[in-house]
DNA sequence: CGCCCCATTGAGACGGCTCAACTTGCGTGG
DNA sequence: CCACGCAAGTTGAGCCGTCTCAATGGGGCG
């Protein structure tokens, strides 16, 4: 998609392309108020700019050492963990701009495994590097707790999505915030393509693929959606937000 | 509890003394494994004992501005969070040892709400102070993304327990891993007197407090535990971590 | 002592799961 | 180019686990 630092024309360093910088997916990582052209150079420095991955293509597994986070640049990313009896659980699913991977710092080894559900890039940055600089940009610092305490704060508001709030409840509140998301990169939040199967819905969500079917079908006949396969129009985003909170 | 830096005879310093930092709760947080005793001696400085607390008494509340971390020095710390509509969800329990408050650094106010369950003390750490330092002293700075990234690896396995496990599995999957943190204290890992009621371990696992109730009546039929009140020992691990999986 | 909150236990209702059949879209190979 | 197979999604019927509603028991505290 947008190339952010080829050698030859480095972005986020100066003028217009800085610009091409905020337009990039890292822009929340490489964005943080404070982050000067100079520091910004810096961190392009040691931001590994990896190849495409196709769909089933693993980022890492579980089990794995620890060694770097990663930000989406384009595609679509599902992370996903696996119990001691092969019980799998979608934990997230990450869009461009969005950065993941800190689960495992504590153990050395990622504790799930992240997969590709389309053709994507990602770039790669190392953790040992980003904790140096961390130590001399304190933007930086400040930046990665804050990214860190995004995701809590997302997980702890799943654990509430989980435990309190019945069918429709999920799947609304799934939709109202791929919207917002799809929003934030200036797409449409209306219009989506859904880059998930039902089956991933359904296990993230905590829900039987026949029930999201079920649900997406209800929500369709009630104008509230309009579901075609994976294309998802958003018709009432009012009684959408309503039904998030149901139950 | 065990006081860890009374002026006079400040702990974690040296000695026999360094042997009460090592006992102290906050061992998870200022014994990383770098840490030498000049930078424990500068931890220690922006470490503010707090009063104690009482049950009820709230440590923060969601809307507040972001300003400390706390660990848990004695009792216990019931974190939870608050719908628009006014829905309640239980997101964790913190025992001696523990750090929370890690919500909120992104949005500089609390997400989430802070109570004591019982007669507490925690000590509240300021986070710009701890930013500081971080920069000074980098195995300080890995500790803290060290113990962040243990939350979000805790709230994922969380998701995994609400989304796939029924009330057996879930109420089996809480016992054993409060188990091992009363284990990892030194304490018995049998026998437990659980700090909160059954109403916040429903509201935690997603059941009503008719379940749980239920399910510990069971789980005491088929001789697995003894449950008297908050009371409860546990007869058959074995058993217990087999429910653990169970659905 | 008596009140109130918490916990326990029972009976019935209901939402989501299970099982099963059918449809649709797509890639593969004859 | 069509036939076929396979994977993903949709829809229906019946079942089961948990919730709801309700009554009762017990322990702590004023």
């Amino acid at each position: 998609m947008v190339f952010v630092q080829t050698p030859a024309t480095n972005a986020c360093t100066h003028g217009f392309i800085k610009a091409t910088c905020n337009d990039c997916s890292l822009k929340n990582l490489c964005l943080p108020i404070a982050l000067d052209i100079k520091d910004i150079d810096r961190l392009d420095k040691i931001i590994q700019r990896s190849r495409a991955i196709h769909i089933g293509d693993h980022l890492y597994r579980s089990g794995e050492q620890f060694k770097s986070i990663y930000a989406v640049r384009s595609g679509s990313i599902k992370t996903y963990l696996v119990d001691d009896d092969g019980v799998e659980q979608v934990t997230g699913f990450f869009l461009p701009g969005e950065v993941l991977g800190f689960d495992g710092i504590s153990s050395e080894t990622h504790g799930c495994n992240v997969v590709a559900l389309e053709t994507s890039s990602v770039c790669e940055i190392p953790f040992a590097r980003i904790e140096e600089l961390s130590l001399q940009v304190s933007s930086l610092q400040h930046h990665i707790f804050h990214l860190m305490s995004q995701q809590i704060d997302a997980d702890n508001k799943m654990m509430l999505t989980l435990s309190k709030k019945n069918a429709e409840g999920r799947i609304a509140t799934f939709l109202v915030g791929l919207s917002q998301r799809f929003g934030r990169r200036n797409l449409s939040p209306n219009a989506m393509r859904l880059p998930m199967s039902r089956m991933d819905i359904g296990n993230y969500l905590g829900l039987t693929i026949e029930t999201v079917s079920r649900t997406f079908s209800r929500l369709h006949k009630e104008n509230i959606l309009n579901v075609d396969g994976r294309e998802v129009v958003i018709k009432d985003h009012a009684r959408l937000n309503e039904l998030s909170h149901s139950h």
